[in-house]
Parts: structure tokens; sequence; C-alpha cells
DNA sequence: TGCATAATTGCATGATAATGCAACTATGTA
DNA sequence: TACATAGTTGCATTATCATGCAATTATGCA
């Protein structure tokens, strides 16, 4: 369900953060459900700051999470109607620095290693709080 | 012209203020320009605060000025492509609150005292910030 | 030329948000 | 049952942002 008491404005703070953009466009791009541990491998960016970005998208209504195991998948929301043309405004953004299009290159490298269409791996790339400053 | 350097989470960001978004959304559903003044008496929030807000919009790309006396008009870029699926995003958008449409209202009522579709008056509720705690 | 006013901006302040670290919960497996 | 790991969250810190006040600029008009 869609919270009732979601100020519009919300929608577009939750899209606000360039981490929480692609995300999204991620998704957009793809139409596909993807756990944290993916995306991890995905972004590259920290575990517990990409689980909190996706609460953020969650509490906006733009996305819907399901429990599966261990793995929790994310996808988009469909509920307001006027929410496609959110993603279809989010599909034609322009790429100035080719993130977007590097970040759908890196999900289907990681994808490629799901079996039977499910996650059954976890974090490749953990140690990114390791190396480099 | 629209500088290339916006990136696209800019844009949301710009959006991802209330009374940002009254703005936008009063121009999406009139079509019209306006000047500050007649913002003023539109929104109903101080002078400088709208002229800051004017200021995040213009530098996100959303709005361009142009000034004619003393007056400055304001009125939505439409210079990308994919900026027009953005108003029409933020014309679906809901009115939970009845703020939009109340705006709405104000505005026409402050339109009707231009003269030639020029403004000519000043800020009729200049005493904003003296009445109401 | 002086004044009223439309509009902008510097400065200070309070609120909000992003991030890193570490602790914690939940679940599958040896 | 013990352990490894996917995921979450509390705490502290830092950065960003919205706002109010006051000063300033710019323009039309008496």
């Amino acid at each position: 369900m869609h919270v009732l008491a979601v100020q519009p404005e919300t929608l577009f703070k939750a899209l606000s953060d360039s981490t929480r953009l692609r995300i999204i466009r991620l998704l957009v791009m793809t139409g596909e459900e993807i756990c944290l541990c993916e995306l991890v491998d995905t972004l590259f960016e920290a575990q517990y700051n990409l689980s909190r970005h996706l609460k953020v998208l969650r509490q906006a209504g733009l996305l819907t999470a399901q429990k599966d195991g261990r793995w929790v998948y994310h996808r988009l929301t469909t509920d307001p109607a006027y929410l496609q043309q959110l993603y279809n405004l989010v599909y034609s953004l322009p790429d100035p620095d080719a993130t977007y299009s590097a970040d759908l290159q890196h999900f289907k490298n990681r994808m490629a290693l799901r079996d039977d269409g499910r996650c059954h791996i976890g974090v490749l790339s953990d140690n990114l709080k390791v190396r480099a400053k």
C-alpha cells in the first residue's frame, strides 16, 4: 500500500541524492528486482549506507521490499499511477558522467551470478571500506 | 541556455522543498509568467525568501528570468526536452492539503490586477512579517 | 535630485540530512 | 548448537539547507 501521508515534495527529496537516484535509475533501466548485496557489488558503496538509502526510498513510497530467506529483494512501486511518469522521466535523464551506464554494466555482471533467478552468493566487493582511503 | 553542469539530482533537489514545488506547480498549472511581488501575494511567503527560492530554481535550470523595469518575470524553462516530462509529472501530483488549488485561486485574484498583461502594482500583503507571530 | 519600492544578498542561526563506525538482529548451514 | 553472513540501526560527527534580519542595489516617479 501507498501511505497517504507522503507529501509530493517527499518524492523529489528521495531522488535528490545521487546514490538514491542511481538506485532508481538502475531499477528503471532493468525493470528488475535487486537485493542489497547485489546492489553493493553494483554501486560499490558501503552496505549500511545503501541499506539506509533503500529505507528512504521505501518510506517515500518508491520501493517495496520482499524478504526471501536472508535476502531482501527491492523493486519499484507501481501503486500511484503518476509514479510511472516519474520513472519515465528518470529514464529520460541524461547521464553526463556515464555513471548510470557503468552501474548497468556492473549490475549485469552481478546478475550473471544468479542461480535460478535468485541471489545465492553474498557481497563480493566486501572489503570496500578497507581499500582506498 | 541550459548549463551543462546541472546534475540530474539537482533537478530533484530543487523540487524537494515545498515552497519551490508550489512555485513550479503554479507555473505548470497556469502556463504563466510571474514576478516576485505577485508571487508574494500568491503564496504569502516573505519576499526575500521567495527570491532565494527562485534563485535555486533558476540555477537548477527550471526557470528563466526576464527583467522589465523594476519587475522581474519568471517562467518555466523548456530547453532540455525531458523537462516537459517533469512538468507533466508535477501536474499529475496529488494536492493532499489543497495547497496548490488555494495558491491558484490567490494567483488568479492577483492576476486580475494586471494592466495590459503586466504587473503595475507592488506587494499588497507586504506586512506579512509584522502580523502573526 | 530625492524618494519609494522591487528585488537581491551577506550574515547568523537552527534544523535537517548524509556518513562512518560499531553493535545488533535474523536466517541458513556445518 | 555454533557460526557465518545478509541486513538493519543507534550514536556521533560533519555538511548542507531553509529562514529571519538587515543592508544593499536598481529602477521609476514626484
